[in-house]
DNA sequence: TTGTCTGCAAACGTTTTGCACGACC
DNA sequence: GGTCGTGCAAAACGTTTGCAGACAA
């Protein structure tokens, strides 16, 4: 137990966010697991020990705090959307090969804030993609 | 017609694709309307004249044409996914008001191939977020 | 008590699938 | 005649919604 209960009551009430029973538990879990799950993967790891837990609780929770700005959804390939406790910026690497999705602790080097062809950019929002570590260890054997 | 349907057909045949009626119509409506439609779209605007056009085969079309290349899926913000007929390299911006996705006639200035933290990295998949000319014209009246 | 949160079920929008028919070498 | 493409319907998938009951301030 790193991180208590009591921290994350802290920033659902600083976001201005009741902090119920399951809204704890669900920022809980995405704390522990920083390996940007999906909806369904929180709803089947909290369900075993809260056997009442709905998945309309589930995404009514994640579109909350991506509302209140607690987390990022990501759009990586079509599929479902995976669920990025953003704490500190970072950027995100997807393995074209396992199809995994992992944090990259580099500062984005090259973006600008500015003006392109008359529409004002504020972001950018984008991965990476390529073959991971690990897929290319395997790739080696 | 600026596009004629010989054009069409030879790209598709250098795919080694078979040129059949429904994707030389496919392919022709995306050359025409660069505007990253989605498959709905797409189905809607050629079933007025091919009554009989389904909705599958329009999406096993461009299934058949992201496999070979002729097209990149934008999986933008988690709804459908918009094609985009990939002939020039160039950018995207999403407006964050209308919605709209734009081309950016910009080279990616800044991405290099290489590897960061043991992972390879071959694509910078992204775009940038803003908000477009014509939302801040509205916005400044 | 009032409002908000939860759980269930049903609905939704997008995409895929199974299957039969049809076209083309 | 066999392969491949098409159309239809049904199913699958991820997500949202309506509603009724439960909970918390």
């Amino acid at each position: 137990m790193i991180i208590n209960l009591e921290l994350i009551k802290n920033i659902l009430q600083e976001k201005g966010i009741k902090p119920t029973n399951i809204r704890l538990k669900i920022l809980d879990y995405l704390e522990r697991n920083r390996v940007h799950p999906s909806a369904e993967t929180i709803f089947k790891a909290l369900k075993k020990k809260n056997p009442t837990l709905s998945r309309a609780s589930v995404y009514n929770t994640l579109n909350v705090f991506n509302e209140k700005g607690l987390l990022t959804p990501l759009y990586i390939n079509g599929s479902e959307a995976h669920f990025d406790r953003n704490a500190n910026p970072h950027q995100h690497f997807f393995c074209k090969k396992c199809e995994k999705i992992i944090d990259l602790d580099i500062e984005c080097p090259y973006f600008k804030e500015g003006d392109v062809e008359g529409h004002k950019i504020t972001e950018l929002r984008g991965y990476f993609a390529g073959i991971c570590k690990d897929c290319l260890k395997k790739g080696r054997k």
